[in-house]
DNA sequence: CTGAAAGCGCTTACAG
DNA sequence: CTGAAAGCGCTTACAG
């Protein structure tokens, strides 16, 4: 049906070779009259290069798997954005896939993309005591980097943030504006990131700060939290939150029930997602570096293919320094 | 490097033919000693089927490519979020990009995608007057379905909503609850659904409502429209916006100026994003029926690849009737 | 029911 | 610089 290679060398009157020659742009040099005779009928053809044959005959399809918890969470919207931003430069191509935060499905998801046309695999663990199996079995065929949280037991790369210089820099940014009584709201520790944060947190935490963690990342569980906070005597001076999300459900329900930020006390987030600023005023957040993250996250699956035939064993984690990003709610 | 079939039919001791015919679970009956055989050894043998070759062998990838305007925004995001639902149980793969609102980086994800591995494509058209001719482009060598938005002069299939009926809904919600004075807050000609709706609106306005058409869709753009509205010495009755986010800048601007939701004004959004249950109340909504979409859309998909042998004409537009989902805002 | 053979559409040593 | 040939790893008529 479709024009093939063949169609265009014999028009241009070249053997297949040739015509994959100019086409594939191979290093090779071929006598430009040729060249031209068939690019011309290449065009005239309308010639596409399938791009399935030349991944089975190269063994290169370019193409990479992104397990995520879940496609609707800001954050992870823009890890996949990066990430896509990343590859799109170098000629590849990203399957999404979702595990819905739940680790049977993202086990589901990790094994659909080993036996697909997927060449390598990026994954945000959604568990970090359960997600470890599935990914260390995918990993025996495939190469594979955790991004932002990492999942016990796993010896795949890890690339995330420096959570512990993220929290100093928000204690030491509310100390400064004087702000005393820090509450800081901890989540989930199930994901390795939200553990950290809370043992980052303990490091810095005052005498009369506090600490108080609360089921799960969610709006939900801010809001829960707000109304805690509203029935205590009084209000901390700052409240902490080591996500977005958290932060959104702590200030919008503060907010309603006429709690004046930053006046009466402050909020800060997490993550640095757009959340923030549909808050009015917008919210102080640590903003990871996503671009060097997908850029390293990249490279360290590079590196994984190529220490497949080099054995050659690539650094086992990298961490990246966030930024603090201040705003109008501290 | 890697098992292949030829080992694993080794191994079993039956032909290439037979290993596949178990292997990839061809109608044909084998005989089921030796289909044990072939299922023992390559278990033994890690075997998995090279996705690749088997994709040149039966000319199917069962990849689809997404192009959608942004992942950063949440709607689209829910789209995507259904597409991926909706394929992973057909066996198959989404392979995303976004085009950043910029429709010469549409032409070049649409491109790309036409270059790859990608069997077909659903596209979201950033813009209804510039998006056309890349669509088009493609779709002489794909098929493309049109999701959500159409662009102009694109004969490609297209799945949206019925606005129309959406107007209707809302507007007649608010009248029974008393709310006069509407003013209907649209955007962006340039999709051609905030166009619909604006029309739609027209249609269903009384003499006392209002249409204001601001810049864009975006947080910001609802944010300037609340400041104008608070500078008039009467506030409308209801604030109706054609986009979550525009209601979102919208309500939260007024929260934030004292002004109480939906006592003194009421606030609608449209496309029921999470967005909405951050703020408190959360607002009444549209909610777009975006499963039965997505089916649709992958359904139009493999009509448009049968009409391809077929010469069979598939339907070019499907609507489907939304949802009104009623909150605390009105 | 089974196997030998052809072939999907490319790229790349290899020989000239 | 160019072409004939091999081969990437499968599936599927075809013959038996």
């Amino acid at each position: 049906m479709a024009t093939t290679l063949n169609d265009v060398a014999r028009a241009a009157g070249v053997s297949r070779s040739t015509a994959s020659r100019v086409l594939a742009g191979t290093k090779r040099n071929v006598d430009p009259a040729l060249a031209d005779r068939v690019f011309q009928a290449s065009a005239e053809l309308g010639y596409r290069t399938n791009a399935v044959a030349r991944a089975l005959r190269t063994q290169r399809t370019r193409m990479i798997g992104v397990v995520v918890p879940s496609l609707q969470n800001a954050y992870f919207a823009n890890v996949v954005h990066s990430l896509s931003s990343e590859i799109s430069d170098h000629g590849g191509g990203l399957l999404v896939a979702a595990s819905e935060d739940q680790p049977e499905v993202e086990r589901e998801r990790l094994l659909g993309f080993r036996d697909s046309i997927v060449e390598s695999l990026v994954v945000v663990p959604t568990s970090r005591v359960n997600s470890g199996p599935a990914i260390n079995e995918v990993a025996e065929s495939l190469p594979v980097v955790q991004l932002d949280r990492y999942a016990d037991g796993v010896e795949a790369p890890y690339v995330g943030i420096n959570n512990r210089l993220a929290v100093q820099l928000m204690v030491t940014h509310l100390r400064s504006r004087g702000y005393e009584r820090l509450l800081f709201l901890g989540a989930d520790e199930e994901s390795s990131a939200g553990g950290e944060r809370i043992e980052a947190f303990k490091v810095y935490k005052g005498s009369g700060d506090e600490i108080r963690v609360v089921p799960s990342f969610s709006v939900e569980a801010g809001r829960a939290a707000a109304i805690e906070i509203m029935e205590h005597s009084e209000l901390p001076g700052a409240v902490v939150c080591s996500a977005d999300v958290l932060a959104v459900g702590v200030f919008s329900t503060l907010q309603h029930q006429g709690v004046s930020i930053p006046e009466q006390v402050a909020v800060t987030g997490f993550d640095d997602t757009q959340l923030l600023e549909l808050m009015t005023p917008a919210l102080t957040t640590i903003r990871p570096p996503l671009p060097v993250m997908a850029k390293a996250t990249i490279e360290a699956l590079a590196d994984l293919a190529d220490g497949a035939s080099r054995a050659t064993v690539p650094a086992a984690a990298q961490r990246f320094d966030p930024g603090l990003i201040t705003r109008f709610s501290t």
